[in-house]
DNA sequence: TTGTAGGCGTTATCAG
DNA sequence: CTGATAACGCCTACAA
């Protein structure tokens, strides 16, 4: 044993610099070790496996690890073991509310099952996230992805290397979490056919947004099995700004009822349509998706089907967390375990029966 | 020399297990030192710091990094140096949009500069706040405490252990990031006295609030200079369901205008009133704070006194990340640098006018 | 059940 | 300028 120099005098003694380096307790397993007269590798399992280590000696170490208050150092304990309890979060974007409440799910789950998480976004691009990705690589121990922007092969081939979920997609072979958006559309265009509609149209998302075609596809079978017609348009981007833009084409496609792809575009057409003087929902019955935060502010209030996100950031974590321990069953070779979570409508202001034109 | 086994043989042929543990390039500098021909500890310093190394061995170093694709293991990295290159961000509620844009700024530093953002929530709990502040002390460089609910003893002694910066509060000692209310809220007031007001309420935010009682103190500022009468209301909670419940007292202080500690409050005493049968802004004028997403929603949309909450969360992880860098002046003695942010009116149309009554 | 010893990948201190 | 060598704090065979 050399003792080259007592470093917890030092560490008791010396406020030199400002911050102390490991900020913490900085008390080690073999502080423990000394105060509870035993060795460091018993202090290591006692304080990892509760059952290796006798009843005496345990609660022995337990007391001098509380005392001393001690915490183990995650890098410590991250180099020979690769573990981290670390998870990763890539959103597509962060000012978009719609990845609030998953945000909020994934972060609550986290330091539930105590974890920390980590988070970025990928700016909706496929490139940005893929970096991202990466870099995040090499200090978690899993990742999410909430609407990734990369495509499938990229996710595989992360999810080679790490244990991945993804929220709002599916992606063979990789766990995913996803709102299964029939029954909420099979409400909301019910509800329109019993309002008189006759013509729909779909206001699409981002092309490489796998939610955006299922919502179509959604629509039109919807549609098709009310009878009713249905028309898709595209959107230039799933913003407010979006919606705005996309209004003259609304108009033009004589549609009476519009679903958008998102609350956001929903609610930006909406403003441009009654800028025009159009009276919703007497004249244009308007339905978003998701239910964000401030779909009920706006005048009249947005119809829309709402999906569980917050339940889908817990959800994911969950699975990860659960995946990352082994809870739960790889699955036979490459089928994956995917969450389906259900989609309801919430019925505001901004859809009803049509008026007969004046 | 001892070579037990030859590590690198047993990494690359055996991919026994799903994931690979460390998850990356698991190349070492050892592995970079052979196909270079010099010594790790070279390797070690080539890659650090570029200038305490021949040019020649540099660029044979580098190039068989780039070959073998390595990427420093952080844990490893950090064992040594204490530095993680992480920092951590609590907000007080990760769904109240006030905070989305600061996150967002605070990210978008983050890794700009290279650094990993760990994102936690205190649900507005001086307690859970705590907590999470000291686990994440052991994981990270550094802490920025957005509209921190706990004491400022407490902040103080988290921030002896490591950086601090604070958004929205101001601690002695402490480097803060403030929005400095005065110019938004003049300018709010004197719109309000010349539109025709007499006497405006303040709705106070939750008591723990720093920001809450700057703004108090800038209304009452404000209004005796233009010669107004302020009153001050008290809400049961910052949100808009707090809104509506404080509508009541609104109604009977006589006030014609009013200013609200938050938008969220803004939007439900806006709901309530006009669910009354008041007409904004003919009958009363509303003020909110913030500017948050969907605060331009509503009908009318409404006035506020936007803070840039971005620019706070940039502003905060910049001055964090320059601190860690030993770029900024600590400060004499227990001066910290603090950060201001201007504000600014925002005029909509839920303030304007009164109408004479009838 | 507990102690011994070596290693995880980097950095830092000393010699050379 | 470069090479050896000892930490950093924890885990884990292996041995006792």
């Amino acid at each position: 044993m050399t003792e080259p120099k007592t470093p917890d005098a030092a560490a008791t003694t010396g406020p030199a610099k400002k911050h102390s380096r490991s900020g913490k307790s900085n008390a080690t397993i073999y502080d423990i070790a000394k105060v509870a007269g035993v060795n460091p590798s018993t202090v290591s399992r006692a304080l990892s496996k509760p059952g290796r280590v006798s009843a005496k000696t345990q609660k022995l170490i337990e007391d001098a690890a509380a005392e001393l208050n001690y915490q183990v150092n995650p890098f410590a304990r991250a180099l020979p073991t690769g573990r981290t309890n670390t998870f990763g979060l890539i959103v597509a974007d962060i000012t978009n509310p719609t990845f609030f409440d998953i945000i909020r799910g994934a972060e609550t789950t986290a330091t539930l099952r105590d974890y920390t998480m980590v988070l970025a976004e990928s700016a909706e691009s496929g490139v940005t996230e893929l970096t991202a990705a990466r870099r995040m690589m090499a200090t978690v121990d899993g990742l999410i992805l909430a609407s990734p922007r990369m495509d499938d092969d990229d996710i595989r081939t992360i999810a080679r290397d790490k244990p991945v979920v993804v929220i709002n997609r599916e992606v063979d072979g990789v766990p995913c979490v996803v709102p299964d958006v029939n029954k909420g559309i099979s409400e909301a265009v019910r509800s329109l056919a019993g309002n008189g509609h006759h013509k729909v149209a779909f206001v699409a998302g981002p092309p490489q947004s796998w939610m955006s075609a299922r919502r179509w596809e959604g629509v039109q079978a919807a549609c098709e099995w009310s009878r009713l017609e249905a028309v898709r348009l595209e959107s230039t981007k799933p913003t407010v700004d979006g919606g705005r833009q996309v209004a003259r084409d609304v108009r033009a496609s004589g549609a009476t009822a519009v679903l958008t792809y998102n609350d956001l575009l929903a609610i930006g057409l909406m403003q441009e349509l009654q800028a025009a003087g159009m009276v919703i929902p007497d004249q244009i019955s308007i339905v978003g998706f998701d239910d964000i935060f401030g779909a009920d502010f706006t005048t009249p209030p947005l119809t829309t089907v709402r999906s569980p996100l917050g339940e889908c950031g817990s959800g994911a974590a969950t699975l990860l967390l659960d995946l990352l321990h082994g809870d739960l069953p790889r699955g036979t070779g490459e089928t994956a375990a995917t969450l389906r979570v259900e989609t309801e409508l919430v019925l505001r202001g901004s859809s009803g029966r049509l008026l007969p034109a004046g």
